[in-house]
This record gives C-alpha cells, structure tokens and sequence, in this order.
RNA sequence: GGGGGUAUAGCUCAGUCGGUAGAGCAUCGGACUUUUAAUCCGCUGGUCCUAGGUUCGAAUCCUAGUGCCCCCA
C-alpha cells in the first residue's frame, strides 16, 4: 500500500509522492535542524512509567505534594490533549504509561509553544514532580521538556489502533507501539524461556546449557528437508540445522550428563499457522535417565510454566480448558489408533494391507516401501491427532519412524518414545536414546534406503555419530520442546505467527 | 498444490441497481489551565492492489495476476 513511498525513500529520491502526514513532519524535522542538534542524545531518565505507577499506586494528591523528589521519564507521546496553556500527554516507556501535566508557565520560554507543534509519536523526555490531577491520573508535572526524536510517520488510529495482520507481522515495530496484547505476548515468552532455563537448572537438575552447530556438514536428528547453503572458503555444501539431536547426544558420550539448548531449527517446508521455516526448540539429554522420567519432569515443567505465566494450572486456550494441573495421561500409539477407529482389530493395527486400505480411503498418499509401523503413523496422524486436546503422552512409537529412538525391551517393533499433545497440536517429542551403536548403524542404513527410494525427509549416514557411540553412550533420554507452540498454548494464540516477532512473510517488493 | 475470504485516505471502515469517492480518528488553521478516544469552529487528504476486458460510463461486472488471512492436502 505504502510501496511507492518506500521504494522513493530507500531510492534517496526527493519523496514528491510521499503522503502530506510525512511531508508535514519532514518540514518540522528540518526546522528541528536549522535550531541545532535534532536527535539529543543526553536525557537521562532516572525511573519508568510502570515503576512510578506501581510506587504511588495508593497515594492521593496530598500524600503526593510530600514527596520531593523529581522524576525523569522518556518515551513515546502516545496521546496529547492541549487547552490553551495547559497539556496533557500519555507518555508510553519500556514497562508501563504515565501521564505528563505540561503548563505553560511551568516550563522555560518557548518551550510550551515548540511542545504544541510536536507530534503525537514522537519520542520525548521531561522531568518534574509527582502529582495527581483533579481527576485522580497519576502525573508527572512538567518543569523541564525535551523533543528527543522526532517521529515522521503517523501512528495508525488511537482507538481501534493497527489490526491489519499483514502490516502487524511486516512492521512489527508499529504492532508493538500500538498493541499493548503484544508487547504482552512477547513479555510472557520471555518469562516463559526464563523459567524454563531456571527450572532446567535448578538444584537437582542442573541441566548445564550448551550451544552446538547451527550449520551442519550432514544434516541429522529428525525427519525433515532442510535448507542448503555453501561454505565458500571449503567450498562446501552446508545445511541449517533441522534439530542439535546428535551433537547434544555426543557430548552426552564425552560425560556432560545433562545438557540442554534453546536455540533454533530451520526445516524448509511449509508455512502454516503451526509452521515457521525457522522455529525455537528446546532439547535437553539425560544421562541415566528413561523417557518415563522425561514424561514426569515434562509434566511438571510444564505445569509450573503454566502457573507462573498465567497464575493459574488451568490453561484457557481458544475457547477450551487444558488442565496442566492433573497428571497428563498416556496412552500408547495402538490404543489410542484403536480408540479412534473401533473398527480396527487387534491384528489389524500391524497388518500392512489393512493400514494401506484405510489410508487409500481416505486418500492418504503412502509409498509402497512403507512399512505397518509408517503406515500405522499415517493413519494415527488423520484420524488421532487433533483430538487429542487435553495434554496426553502417545507413547510407544513404531521403530520404523523413530530411527533414534530405544526398543522397547518387550516389543522391538516400538520404542520407549512418547509425543506430547495438547490442543492436537504435538508440543514435545522424547524417548529413550538408542545407545547401540550396531543397532544405530543399522537404523541408519535403513533410512539411507528410504532416502534413495525417494524419501527426501529421511536421515543421512553419520559416520561420525556412530564413532561417538561406539565409545559408549550411557543409557540416556532425551527430548525436544517446541517452544513457539508452547508460547501459543500459554499466550492463547491462534497463529504462530502471533508468538513470533518476525514471523516469515515473502518480501514486499517484486 | 486445491478451495474460500479479503485488498478503498496515514489508521479503522462504509460505499445502494454500474452514473462526480464517503465517515470517524489523525493531520492542517483557530479557541481553550484539569484532560482521559478532551471539547468546539473551520479546512484538507485518494494509483479504490495490479494489468487487461465489457460498457456511453467501472471502486462496483468479467478474466488473469499479486499480497495477506483461513481451511484442506
């Protein structure tokens, strides 16, 4: 919509076409120079809107005549009202909103009449007493006033402020001027990886957090495509990371025991509002540990992540109510594919021919090398998954799709896996980890085969990985998080691009 | 990949049957020392997403394309 604006400013041209709003403020911009230094850089603040407002929260007009003291604030004027001689301006900072009483006479000459041709969006700062109005609004009264930064585009409407998704997502920086809902969005995902560094650390766990290669040589550790670049000077092909899976299990084998990373992977599929190329995870390794342990401290993480981010155990998300507070229930890969589909026998669950039926009647493209437990997945993802809405661990998943995963010591068609759904939305994936390195080796080999059958998704050999296992891999378990999921469940948010403060969107220009 | 929705002033949105492009807020000019979406008076502001087509005439109808949103695969 602003196209030609932006391609005539970032083109250095004279912005003729540029809208009358800008060109206006452009003028007092150029005014703002011809009288000296137009972007100051020496106001210091000495408190927030938010701590002032939290410290006189109970204090009427006359306690506050007492308190002598003055009180620098700078931020956004997000609102201005003037009355002759006197003003008053809603001031917006990094925590929270104050009211700025500007008087005429209380300010040095001309600073008032220069304060009535500022802008709503500009960036200012001033200093004074504390006071309360004849109305009851907490005020900062004016007795020094600065323009600090002049702003020279009009922020959207004061009421109904910016809803437009696109412009939301693309400028993400006028969304968060505007929304208070999110700026709080992005607040509760901070608290939520705080949390979860200091619940991964705490005394008993102490999780150590690590960091380990974003670009990898052979990309490995889950079922996905992944994005291609080139290492110029070894003139190598590298790939993004699709997950840290084997470098986090290899220092598993050098004996950090517990280690955990939050960080990013990048999987070039689609985009969805589940689904960003690049997305957060958390993924933590537990020496001498199985996944019945994961599922326990997964429970409990997740629970007190709930009671902090939003002081209750009972998570309100889209209209539903997901009770963090109860043990979650788990159910294996079977039961649940057979609660869903009652017409399914024992013996069918595992019969390649019936499996392959019912996904041709629901038109469920399969390939003819997959196997019952592929099979039995594809039918689980149409007719499962997105009932699960109350948190339930599907555990037991078939070897065949889980090529890192343990046998189960009773079944080696299943592995001691689990994935967490809430909302029918998978939120975590974890198992016991294959420590063979035979039994690896072998997984590996197999996949390399789907691979040259087509499988684009399926891993490659790790030489290397299978070395760091032949030195002796302690029986560990590990598991992957999907944070931006999460922060979406915690932040009742319908998209990921709601939690996301850059979500992907394809370039503007053409 | 398929289907549906949507695109009009800086923002939020109207726009009838195809007949000169509208409102609120913001901006601009004026009044105002207690406002809270301040109020009052006055004036402005448009590539109706893009390109074609139909028509005497298109924001409106048709075709194609593009961005965004949603659903499905």
């Amino acid at each position: 919509m602003s196209q030609d604006q932006n391609t005539a400013e970032t083109a250095g041209q004279t912005p003729e076409d540029e809208n009358r709003l800008i060109a206006e403020r452009r003028g007092k911009l150029n005014s703002l120079r011809e009288l000296g230094e137009a972007y100051p850089n020496g106001f210091r603040v000495n408190t927030t809107a938010g701590a002032l407002q939290k410290r006189f929260a109970d204090d009427d007009a006359e306690a506050l005549e007492g308190v002598d003291e003055s009180f620098a604030v700078a931020g956004r004027m997000m609102a201005k009202r003037v009355m002759g001689k006197l003003a008053f301006v809603r001031l917006q900072d990094r925590d929270g909103d104050i009211q700025l009483m500007v008087q005429r006479d209380q300010l040095p000459e001309g600073v008032f009449a220069a304060f009535k041709t500022w802008d709503v969006g500009d960036i200012i700062g001033g200093s004074g007493a504390i006071t309360r109005t004849n109305k009851g609004e907490l005020s900062v009264r004016l007795s020094e006033l600065h323009l600090l930064s002049k702003s020279l585009r009009p922020l959207p409407e004061k009421w109904h402020g910016l809803t437009d998704t696109e412009q939301r997502y693309r400028q993400r920086y006028v969304d968060l001027i505007v929304n208070d809902d999110s700026r709080e969005v992005f607040r509760k995902r901070s608290q939520i990886i705080t949390f979860i560094r200091q619940f991964m650390e705490a005394p008993g766990r102490e999780f150590l957090e690590v960091e380990t290669p974003m670009m990898h040589p052979i990309p490995g550790g889950a079922a996905a495509r992944p994005f291609v670049t080139h290492h110029n000077a070894l003139d190598l092909e590298m790939y993004l990371r699709v997950a840290p899976e084997l470098y986090l299990k290899r220092l598993i084998v050098g004996g950090l025991g517990r280690v955990y990373e939050i960080n990013r992977n990048f999987r070039n599929e689609g985009i969805s509002t589940r689904h960003n190329p690049e997305f957060t995870m958390l993924e933590f390794y537990w020496a001498f540990a199985n996944y019945n342990d994961l599922m326990d401290l997964t429970e409990e993480m997740l629970r007190g992540l709930a009671l902090t981010v939003t002081g209750e155990t009972v998570v309100h998300y889209q209209g539903v109510d997901l009770d963090f507070g109860q043990p979650f229930a788990r159910l294996s890969v079977e039961q649940a594919v057979r609660d869903h589909n009652p017409d399914l026998a024992d013996a069918d669950l595992w019969n390649v021919d019936v499996l392959r039926g019912i996904c041709a009647e629901r038109s469920i493209h399969t390939e003819q090398s997959w196997g019952a437990g592929r099979l039995l997945m594809e039918v689980f993802d149409a007719t499962v998954e997105d009932k699960l809405v109350a948190p339930v661990f599907i555990t037991q998943f078939p070897t065949e799709v889980s090529p890192l995963s343990r046998r189960n010591d009773d079944n080696p068609e299943v592995t001691d896996r689990f994935e967490l759904y809430i909302a029918g939305r998978e939120i975590a994936n974890g198992f016991s980890e294959l420590n063979d390195p035979e039994d690896q080796a072998e997984r590996f080999r197999n996949q390399v085969s789907a691979r040259d059958a087509g499988d684009q998704e399926a891993m490659y050999f790790d030489d290397d990985y299978i070395r760091a296992l032949e030195y002796g891999m302690p029986p560990t378990a590990g598991e992957g998080i999907g944070i931006d999921r999460l922060v979406m469940l915690l932040t009742d948010s319908a998209s990921i691009r709601d939690v996301l403060l850059f979500p992907y969107m394809r370039p503007e220009h053409s």
